[in-house]
DNA sequence: ATCACATACCTTACATGACAAGGTATATCG
DNA sequence: CGATATACCTTGTCATGTAAGGTATGTGAT
């Protein structure tokens, strides 16, 4: 098993992760955990336990909208697109995560590269 | 004022931080505050709320060990210091953070930069 | 003297969110 | 018929930031 991401760094990442990865297009949960784990090379790992809430809390935000839908195979899946006000978030919270990142780099960094 | 940092992505950095801020030598809780700010180029600001309860688990987990030092001025300070321990911890933060990190550029630069 | 501000530390009540663990249900493959 | 993958959901527990409060000292202005 990995587990090098302690859970602070899921909950940071898990809005930005999932409004990011709708931009590119309607997707729903089982499909999204497997988008993040290949997103970063089988090191990242998401609980659908944390996943599901997650989605729950952005469509009540309306942050994205959600749809049921019947698969052919007879499967019933919760289909999620982006709404205007999610793009807004994602785009502050890039912007939050950002700022964080490069004032980490700059103290791990010592001021250069590593 | 900013509050481009949600919280959870203060959760996220700020043990990565503080004992990367400490590989530097020894510091103090006032002064590492400050240190975030001029690190991050005044985008983020923590409250010292916040960081001292930080301080005190890390100390209590062995990642840092504090001395209090009384000033010239007559002020007190706890200064601490990195141990080993914190060292490897900072090693995992900093390989966790860069997983995340590079997943979320992954989603949201569409495969290449941005 | 007194007031404001910076320095320097601390704590508590509250809300939030991941994790572990449990659950339901269908399709496929051996 | 049992195991595995797909696909969704919820609850109890624990950890953590925020907001707000506190204590105390030094400095500079009025």
């Amino acid at each position: 098993m990995k587990k090098s991401v302690y859970k602070e760094l899921v909950a940071a990442s898990s809005r930005p992760m999932v409004l990011s990865i709708l931009t590119g297009g309607e997707n729903y949960g089982y499909e999204i955990l497997k988008q993040v784990k290949l997103l970063s090379g089988g090191e990242v790992e998401w609980s659908d336990g944390m996943l599901y809430p997650v989605l729950h809390r952005l469509e009540r935000d309306g942050m994205i909208t959600g749809r049921w839908q019947l698969t052919e195979e007879g499967r019933r899946r919760k289909y999620y697109r982006l709404t205007d006000r999610g793009k807004g978030q994602l785009a502050r919270d890039r912007a939050g995560w950002r700022a964080v990142h490069g004032a980490l780099e700059m103290s791990w960094g010592g001021g250069r590269h590593v």
